[in-house]
DNA sequence: ATCCAGGGGGATT
DNA sequence: AATCCCCATGGA
């Protein structure tokens, strides 16, 4: 029934509940996983991770398993600070999400906790209409840029402000549009993406580094400023553009991973 | 640069 | 049950 896979550098755990990504469901040691259309189980045992629902060729790609993350750590290993969130979470990878899904994933995160963002994009799905089924788990395939744009009855989506950006969104982006950012320089990306409404630094690194392939997007939220601040700066007050560009410089291309073992090792062992 | 509305769930009391 | 807190964005 299933597929197996050796898996050496990898955690699913982590890699699930770090924050990245939303549209999953732990039922015991297995994640039952939605994007886009698909829905699939995965469960991992040691170096062994364990597949349903899915081909291996997928998988290999949104998990990111087609990269040497050994090596990336080594590259961003650069302090004690990023050394001890690496030796903690080893194994951690970026998921590589669909870039419109993402989009609008991190469109409903403005100043949100994970559950509510979670209900959001779950009713969103809910307006696609169409149904998937992984054994009794039911759930609804992501809605097309379209699918937004009609009028339809917003409020129990429970979007509140972000509504408008989620039109605006659909109204704007076609997923061709979305892709072909990846052909330009990081900057120049994220720039375009700060067009829409809603679509801030955070947010736009947030679909570059998730979405879009931009390792170097490193999104500074309240959580990494006040990390940074400590571990780097010595708690002293530093502007936006001072910390993007020591980040920058400080981790390098890479700068993406290193955010994201530094915000899971931050939220969950609280910054003092 | 700085301040703050705005929205709804979670934490706290 | 009531109140406080949280927070990305955007506009003043």
């Amino acid at each position: 029934m299933s597929s197996r896979l050796q898996v050496p550098v990898f955690s699913l755990r982590d890699t699930m509940e770090c924050g990245q990504f939303f549209r999953f469901t732990q039922v015991g040691r297995t994640y039952v996983v939605q994007t886009g259309g698909r829905i699939f189980a995965l469960w991992q045992k040691k170096d062994t991770l364990y597949y349903d629902g899915v081909e291996e060729e997928f998988l290999l790609r949104f998990l990111r398993l087609d990269e040497d993350l050994g090596a990336i750590l080594k590259m961003i290993d650069r302090d004690p600070v990023i050394h001890s969130a690496i030796e903690t979470y080893r194994g951690l990878r970026l998921i590589r999400q669909d870039p419109w899904e993402c989009l609008i994933s991190y469109l409903c995160s403005s100043a949100k906790g994970i559950p509510h963002i979670r209900s959001i994009i779950e009713n969103l799905c809910k307006c696609s209409g169409r149904k998937v089924r992984y054994g009794n788990y039911v759930g609804y395939e992501f809605p097309e840029p379209v699918c937004l744009t009609s009028s339809r009855q917003w409020d129990w989506v429970g979007a509140g402000f972000r509504k408008s950006y989620l039109v605006k969104a659909g109204q704007c982006i076609e997923r061709e549009g979305l892709i072909n950012l990846k052909n330009l320089p990081y900057r120049e990306a994220r720039e375009a993406l700060t067009e829409l409404p809603g679509v801030g630094k955070k947010v736009a690194d947030c679909v570059l580094l998730y979405g879009l392939d931009f390792l170097e997007a490193f999104p500074i939220d309240t959580w990494i400023k006040k990390g940074l601040q400590k571990a780097y700066f010595r708690n002293r007050q530093v502007g936006p553009k001072k910390m993007e560009e020591f980040v920058s410089r400080h981790f390098g291309r890479f700068a993406g991973y290193a955010q994201l073992y530094l915000y899971h090792y931050w939220r969950n062992q609280p910054i003092r």
